[in-house]
DNA sequence: CATACGTGGGC
DNA sequence: TGCCCAAGTAT
């Protein structure tokens, strides 16, 4: 149940046009080399992209934005060029690329895929690019779109804030993720879907704003509902966010008489998957930070420490709940470290850890202990 | 269908 | 500082 009614010709026609002059045409994958030419050239649009330089950078895109991932995108492309680098490379590269960009699983299923794929040819349809690790149905529409001119929709955060506004759509757009479908359906440009798909998104990105959106510069303003009701700025209406619980963990340094730190690798599955970090966990009710951390590396490493003066204490806030670490420099009194709680432990040196692929929140837990190195002058004897 | 899953920028 | 948000997917 299609309604078109509000999507014309002359809408796709105002949008594009906007687009050639206001658009972001410098996207480095849509710049990359045209590996087929269509029945018509260049100018008719029916060129063809290759789609790993599509791929990676449409899921770089999810959920992070193009000004953060694009010098990711680019180190990725000078380190793994083609599918057949993907596929070939070890996990522990993905995941130091990828370090920092967030959504660890992304990275890993991108590798996943790569190896389904293997030396297939590029899939041309929704189902089989759906049916790939990583690739849901945006991700495939805009891949689709983008590299072969193919009429797929498409659905990200841009194109559903522009529909809600479009029709001044009052509730929740998760609860009608079906219906918004099919208005991107019905409002796609069949004769040019990869430039209308993009025109979309930079629409949602550049005038179609959360917050104040910049109707006076908008080619659809006189097709708004919202904007002929002046409630714009308010959609699109989100759901009540629940609030994230908070959580202290303890952090243990532990060194060794080498001036070596101890580090884990985390399991692949779950939270900052295949990262490594250094040892500690949960704070117990009623439990002193250090027997947080004697604890939980004797449960997780079945050492016994004693735990010395504190580094840093930060807060980091996920997605879905707020931490706080408290780090301390440890002595290993007794036991051999074993990784009984993770994929495997590793003593290095402190200026061989940019080697690793760490998280944020352990980032700034590296930069205070080389600080803490470089006040003292000498890796401390405890 | 609700929830897990990161991070950095903007205000 | 704290909260919102951003080119979503998998379960």
């Amino acid at each position: 149940m299609l309604d078109t009614r509000f999507f014309s010709d002359e809408m796709r026609k105002q949008l594009l046009e906007w687009w050639q002059i206001h658009g972001r045409h410098d996207l480095p994958w849509k710049r990359g080399d045209v590996i087929s030419l269509g029945a018509s050239d260049l100018q008719g649009n029916t060129f063809e992209l290759d789609p790993y330089p599509i791929w990676v950078a449409e899921v770089m895109l999810q959920q992070t934005q193009l000004n953060v991932m694009l010098p990711y995108w680019k180190r990725w492309m000078l380190e793994l060029p083609t599918r057949a680098d993907l596929i070939f490379a070890c996990l522990d590269k993905i995941l130091f690329l990828w370090k920092g960009l967030g959504y660890y699983s992304r990275a890993r299923r991108l590798h996943q895929a790569a190896i389904q794929l293997g030396d297939e040819p590029w899939p041309r349809t929704l189902d089989a690019w759906m049916s790939l690790p990583g690739i849901g149905r945006t991700t495939a529409g805009s891949i689709l779109s983008s590299a072969f001119n193919l009429p797929f929709p498409i659905l990200d955060g841009n194109v559903t804030r522009v529909l809600a506004r479009l029709q001044a759509f009052s509730m929740p757009p998760i609860k009608a993720k079906t219906l918004f479908w099919s208005w991107s359906e019905a409002l796609l440009d069949r004769e040019q879907p990869r430039d209308f798909n993009q025109a979309l998104m930079d629409l949602g990105a550049l005038i179609c704003i959360p917050g104040k959106p910049q109707c006076f510069l908008c080619p659809w303003q006189e097709h708004c509902s919202a904007y002929s009701y002046g409630c714009q700025s308010k959609l699109p209406v989100k759901g009540k966010a629940r609030e994230s619980p908070y959580k202290v963990i303890g952090v243990g340094i532990v060194l060794n008489e080498l001036g070596e730190v101890l580090i884990d690798q985390r399991h692949n599955e779950g939270l900052l998957g295949g990262l490594w970090e250094f040892p500690g966990g949960k704070q117990d009710p009623g439990e002193t930070i250090q027997a947080t951390i004697s604890r939980e590396l004797k449960e997780e490493l079945d050492i016994e420490v004693e735990v010395g003066e504190e580094l840093i204490v930060l807060n980091h806030s996920y997605s879905h709940m707020k931490l706080c670490f408290v780090v301390r420099l440890c002595r290993m009194i007794a036991g051999r470290p074993k990784p009984l709680a993770s994929q495997q432990i590793r003593w290095v040196q402190p200026e061989d850890l940019d080697q690793y692929a760490f998280p944020a929140a352990n980032a700034k837990i590296i930069s205070a202990l080389l600080e803490y190195f470089q006040d003292k002058n000498s890796i401390p004897i405890l």
